[in-house]
DNA sequence: GTAGGAGCTGGAGCGCACTCCAGGTCAAGT
DNA sequence: ACTTGACCTGGAGTGCGCTCCAGCTCCTAC
């Protein structure tokens, strides 16, 4: 089975013009084309689309994805250095979650502190002092 | 109690750059000056900062950390938009966390395949499909 | 046989959020 | 008096990750 760029777009949540980006820098391989030089996307290259997509929106740069991308294309020598790129991005992901959390807090109670300020406490002045 | 630029952007993380391009676009509020011109911050001053760099930590678009900036400053008749725009992040923050927690157990998989091959199961076929 | 639509290429352009720079002022220390 | 260093301004430059465009080739449907 094989798919056309935009069919690959549409499963991969990529665009056209991205999907061809991401070939000319290296992050996909270049697909296989019909007799019209028209890209055809394998099920394979789809399953390395989508995971590069989680890459991406765990905040993964572009660069680091490429030198996954290199290693992945130079074997399976290659197997530890991956595994150590994705233990440490894991723990980056870990840790801008754990940020996120923490704002979070802080967002909440800002929003107590509007709701606060609607329920008519209004003239209290640590409300307001608060309420930035 | 006032801060000097260096000490505002020391408590603050952000740069010196980085403060003086926050008053230029309108996020904070240009801060008095000494007698030579200098900036200084309050603690008002500061607070607003920890909470912009919450802001941006947690995502926000810079139009829209303006938006609320401009409406912080038009007093308490905006607080229920400010409230709005929160809650709306907030629910942007914790769509995020749940994507990027999803995100996570794509890497655990990932990891956990990578150590399977070091395990020495590198023969079995499943095992270098899914290794990517 | 022709109109429409998908795809192709190389390269320019964009929005975001800074970051850096030149050239200047000012105040304090030695 | 002079050096040092923090700070000032306006404006240019940067890196990232796309996104858009002109001008072209094909294939398909009518």
């Amino acid at each position: 089975m094989t798919y056309a760029i935009a069919q690959a777009a549409e499963h991969s949540g990529l665009s056209i013009d991205t999907l061809r980006y991401y070939e000319r820098i290296g992050l996909v391989d270049p697909p296989a084309r019909d007799a019209a030089g028209r890209r055809l996307y394998t099920d394979g290259d789809l399953a390395w689309l989508e995971f590069l997509t989680k890459l991406r929106t765990t905040g993964m740069p572009i660069r680091l994805m490429r030198e996954y991308a290199q290693l992945r294309r130079k074997g399976e020598a290659t197997a530890g250095r991956r595994k150590q790129i994705l233990l440490e991005h894991r723990a980056d992901v870990r840790r801008r979650i754990a940020e996120l959390k923490a704002c979070l807090e802080v967002l909440d109670f800002k929003i107590d502190n509007y709701a606060a300020i609607e329920a008519g406490l209004t003239g209290k002045t640590h409300v307001q002092e608060v309420s930035a």
